[in-house]
Order: structure tokens, then C-alpha cells, then sequence
DNA sequence: TGACGGAATTCTGCATGCAAAATGCTTCGG
DNA sequence: CCGAAGCATTTTGCATGCAGAATTCCGTCA
């Protein structure tokens, strides 16, 4: 029998907070008061002060010693170092889902790879993008190794605050589904040195297609304003 | 000009408190008390009840809701899940490091090389890791990607948990200083992916002596016992 | 007009207080 | 003798209070 725990306050507000921040209603560099969000959730101070401790731990926020706290701000370098890291970790996802994936989990993937083509017919990016990382999940499931699930996703509610959905080109999306249906196979002859190859190889590609957008740019411009 | 800022006391407890958990001090499965820590400490709750909450994000201890904190335990199977991310992690900061270290720094990670060689020839085991860290450490710093040194860094406090020094076999820790000496190679040739391949391996043979050891058994008992 | 200085205000960091949950202890019943 | 129920104690979770640092505002002076 399970313990029934309901969540405490204090992971509840680093819930909202995450989910704030990746969605980028508080936006990169935006100044954190204690009272404003307090009022906001409706709680008192102790409680949001622990969740941003953990916020800063994960590197959403920073902590400036009596200066409160703000939004990571994130640099074009920044990006690049999180994608290379995320490629080594979805990379390692891939080999350790190749040797313990079952069947019908494979199947499970190809349907939901199909699902994505769906989408990807309908030029509905939204879905298209949910799909995708429905995949990515799954493989990580797959690969069944808690510790790197952890890291992954830390680092994926990171990345996630880079919103590239809108910055992909016809051409860059045509590709990156022929290198999901490279790595389907590579997942299906369960050829776990090919698909890490291939999954750091995606990740490659999308950080190129971030680092080119606009919205890097903007962000850096902002980082470079806030700095001077 | 910086400004100067002191530790604030929440950071001050958690670098105590990790320091605590990592040497053992504070045993897996131990119960951490807050009136107890705190008179240790001379500190309030609240710096303390912060410190337990980036030490549970980093995944040192756990928190059960009102029934307190405790020392994360760990199983064979979470040393092994642990070691594998460590693989993936050290991979690329090899290839980073071949990419952009500087020929002074390769001359320096040569000169801790043989440091570390010294130590092993007096079989000072104690120094030897030492040093071995050191030269792990100053690829990382070579690899100059600050997102991955936090996230090796916050593993590897989980990872030395598990003393492991005492229970290296002759055999092995000659074993290791040949690995070693490949490790130097390839990052003198700048062989990205052959130091990658060699510090994976390295990794592994690691974590194979690691679970072969008495430690592991023993914490793994207490763990069946604590749980049943 | 603009820069400087200092008081007033705001905000953060930590300590403490209070209610609810959990734990332990005692006692009672089978 | 063992187990369960009930009460006392401990402990956690959150709110609030207080001192010091940081920021803002405003008046003064060049």
C-alpha cells in the first residue's frame, strides 16, 4: 500500500515557477520579488524562498546575495554548451534503450512517430513538436536509468526556455523527420551505437537551427543591454 | 571591480551538509533532525530547511512530506545508473577538451600525470586519487563548457559517496595507471573520440570494481534491512 | 540642468511562533 | 504475552517578526 502524500507547498511553487519561466511569462533576466509572488500564490515567504533555492540549484534562476533573485538569462553560448550535453545524454539514452527496450515498447514508438508524421502532413508544429519529445521521452523511459532521467530532464526544462518551434524552416523540418525515421530503424534493429550517433546528431542539427533564429539574437542583445 | 560578497549562511549549510553526506559522516538511510542540525550548525531552521531542499534537488537526500529528510540511500543498481551518466558525461568532456585545451594545459594535466605516478609508485593510494581527480578535473576545465562541469560536478558528489579507494586490487590499480596513460596519450594526440572511448572504459572498469567491493554489499544490506 | 549625498523606503536573510502531522509511550483488553 | 487505543511529546510545515543591506527618493549644490 501506497502512502497517500499530498504535494507540499513549497514543490508546488517550484512547479508553478518552472512551468513560468519555461513558458516565458517570467522572462530572461526578469527580476524575482519576494512579496509580488508571494501574493500571487497566495502563501507566505518561507515556502517560495525554498523553491527558489531549488530553482537556482537547477539553474532556472540565480541568487544574487541580498539582491534577491532573477531569471537566468541565457547567452548563444549557453545554448550551445546545454545542446552539446543534452546530445550526450539523449545519445546515451539511445545505446541503453537499444539493449533494454522491449518489443512492444518499439511498437509503441513507431506508433507514436506515426502520429508525429501525421502532423508533420498537417503543417501542425505544435503537435509535431509534442510528439517529438513524446518519442524522446519514451526512449528515455526505455533506457530505464532514473539518474539519467533526472539529468535529462533538468536539462530539458532548461533548453525548453529557448523557443525555437517558430524558427524551423521548411527545408530544416523535412530533414529532421528523415533523421527520426533513421533513428526509428536504428531503434528497431536495436543498433544502440547507431542511434546514439544519430540522436546527438538531431540534437546538433536543432541547436544549429537555434542558434541561427532571432530569438537567440534578442536574448543576447537583451543580456548585453542588461550587462552594459 | 567585484563586489564582495559573503557566503550566505543557507549556502554555507549545504556545502557543510554535503561535505557531511559525502564523507559519511552523515550514513545512507540516516535520519536528518532538524533541532539536531541545528544546534550543530548554530543556525535557525530556515537557512537549514533550504539547505535539505537544493541538497534533495541534487538528489543527496529525500524528503518525505512531514516525516522529515533523510541520507538518500544507494543500491547497486543507482552506483551503476550513476556510473553510466558519468560515462556519457566524462565522453564529452574529453572530445571538448581535445577541441579546445591549449598546449600548456596538456603539458600540466602531463605534469599531474606523473605526479599521480609518484603516488602510485609508493602506493599511496590516498594521493593517488588525489590526483587522479585532478587530472579529471582539469579536462573538465579544458572542455570549458560550464553546464557540464555543473552537472559532472553535482554526479560526482553523488559518486564519491561510495569509498571505493580502500578496495582496489593490485592488479586493477596497475590496470587503471595503463588507462591512464592512454588518457594522456589521446588528449596529447587530441584524439576527441579515442579519449572519449578511453575515459567511458575507464569509467566502467571503475564502476565494476566499485560493485565487486564489500561497501556496496554492505550498504545494499542495510538498505534490505531498513526497508523491510 | 545634472550630479551628489543622505534619509526614507523597500527588500532580503534569518529567527521565532504556531498549528497540524507523526512518533512514542502508557495503559487497557483479549 | 501481544496488540490496540489514547494521550503526551516531538517534529515538521508554514507564517510572521525583526535587523541589516540595498534601492529609491528628494533636496542641495555646482
Amino acid at each position: 500500500m501506497t502512502r497517500i502524500v499530498r504535494a507540499s507547498l513549497h514543490e508546488e511553487v517550484v512547479g508553478r515557477l518552472r512551468e513560468m519561466i519555461v513558458e516565458g511569462e517570467l522572462p530572461p533576466g526578469e527580476r524575482l520579488n519576494e512579496r509580488e509572488l508571494c501574493e500571487l500564490f497566495g502563501i507566505s515567504r518561507t515556502p517560495l524562498r525554498e523553491a527558489l533555492k531549488v530553482l537556482a540549484s537547477e539553474g532556472l534562476v540565480v541568487l544574487l546575495p541580498n539582491r534577491g533573485a532573477r531569471v537566468t538569462k541565457l547567452t548563444r553560448r549557453d545554448i550551445e554548451d546545454m545542446f552539446q550535453v543534452m546530445g550526450a545524454l539523449e545519445a546515451l539514452s539511445g545505446e541503453l534503450a537499444c539493449e533494454r527496450i522491449t518489443d512492444g515498447a518499439i511498437e509503441e514508438v513507431r506508433a507514436l512517430h506515426y502520429e508525429m508524421l501525421a502532423h508533420y502532413a498537417r503543417r501542425d508544429l505544435r503537435n509535431y513538436f509534442k510528439l517529438n519529445e513524446a518519442i524522446h521521452r519514451a526512449i528515455l523511459a526505455a533506457a530505464d536509468n532514473p539518474v539519467l532521467t533526472g539529468m535529462y530532464q533538468s536539462l530539458a526544462g532548461r533548453i525548453r526556455r529557448v523557443r525555437f518551434i517558430a524558427n524551423m524552416s521548411r527545408e530544416r523540418w523535412d530533414e529532421a523527420v528523415r533523421e527520426h525515421e533513421r533513428i526509428l530503424e536504428a531503434l528497431s534493429r536495436r543498433d544502440g551505437a547507431g542511434l546514439a550517433r544519430l540522436l546527438r546528431e538531431h540534437l546538433e542539427h536543432k541547436c544549429e537551427v537555434v542558434v541561427a533564429s532571432d530569438v537567440i539574437e534578442a536574448v543576447e542583445a537583451e543580456t548585453r543591454a542588461a550587462a552594459g
